[in-house]
DNA sequence: GTCTATAGGTGGATAGAC
DNA sequence: GTCTATCCACCTATAGAC
């Protein structure tokens, strides 16, 4: 079998230091942590920190990448047991819902509301995020809009934004409320309108 | 005529406090300004500010209620001129996007992130900003759905709750890209798909 | 109501020893 | 790689004169 490319070894408290990096930036945002608060949490100074990421900004673009590409290979995974259209949209729920779970906001929804203050090159990687999200989404659509699976006015790429947005949107909601639950209520509710619009009108009382 | 009672009377400067915090919050959250910025963009001095609002969790708390009775006082206006359930959704939509062309958030959307940070004055005024959204949202729902100018599954406060996460999403994506039209375009096709699926599926292509 | 002055703390970041 | 020590900018907040 081949391997797929693997990037550049990261030592292991480089991996740490992200590991915490991602916690805090998930539910406090990127200004509402510090180095103090990751050395603090690992047990080594600041100044160490420092060695490994040598600005904040260039943490928090490692931060955003690890995470981005994290994501895209949790959908590369989502296509490989070739399941049906309505399947891949729920496992892509089942992402955001995996996170909400943990007490946590998606890291890029989260950043993107702190866009205006952070650093060009973790504004690039969050956009880069949301465009590769629906790149995989348009396509997913495409394929679901042949299939006959679902049907929809205009484009599947901006069927593919109302879904992002949405879902997000939902996430930040039910993260502030500290309520999965309220997430997973609308997602469903999103896909079950969205996905079969006849059967919503059928089953509506 | 009668006059509806009005709030405490607020100092001149006082307001235009709130109106420079609230640009600033809308943009750059509540984290990501200072003491500081307002007074330069105001020309007084910081410990002038305080002399109006002696903390800024009180200046939060200010800002979120001033934002949300406003806000109320719009979805008000909405059902005046007794509008169609179609046109109230509308109008209720551009609400939104009336603050996205002047390049801001949602205020409690642009918090709703910075939750977990926030003083505890502050949360409260933002969930009662949603619950009251919702609840304004639940009754406008429930009486065009009595009409049959909507059909949905469930009850119509999770109808109502789809739609504030939906549009909050929408908006958030729109605003970190600086591009209203994403949000005009998702709003709109959610509405659309929404409030009349069977259409939907007819127009699909 | 607004000012000057300042306290007391935390932010990210660096120098240099080990 | 990690440490101590330190810098300097900025933060919220207060005291007290005007």
């Amino acid at each position: 079998m081949t391997s797929r490319p693997v990037p550049a070894a990261v030592s292991p408290t480089a991996t740490r230091i992200l590991d915490v990096a991602e916690g805090l930036a998930q539910t406090r945002g990127f200004n509402g942590f510090s180095y103090a608060d990751i050395a603090t949490e690992i047990g080594i100074t600041k100044a160490s920190l420092h060695y490994h990421f040598p600005s904040k900004a260039e943490l928090g673009r490692a931060l955003v990448r690890r995470y981005s590409e994290r994501f895209m290979e949790a959908l590369t995974l989502i296509e490989g047991s070739e399941p049906t259209f309505a399947e891949k949209l729920r496992r892509y729920v089942d992402l955001y819902e995996a996170v909400l779970v943990r007490n946590r906001m998606c890291l890029c929804g989260m950043l993107a509301a702190e866009y205006a203050t952070l650093p060009e090159q973790v504004q690039v990687e969050i956009r880069s995020f949301f465009d590769r999200n629906e790149e995989w989404l348009t396509r997913v659509v495409e394929a679901g809009s042949r299939e006959g699976a679902v049907q929809f006015p205009g484009t599947s790429g901006e069927f593919a934004r109302l879904l992002t947005g949405s879902l997000e949107g939902s996430m930040l909601l039910a993260y502030s409320y500290g309520d999965p639950e309220r997430f997973v209520e609308s997602a469903g509710r999103l896909l079950g309108q969205l996905l079969d619009p006849r059967m919503a009108a059928q089953q509506s009382r």
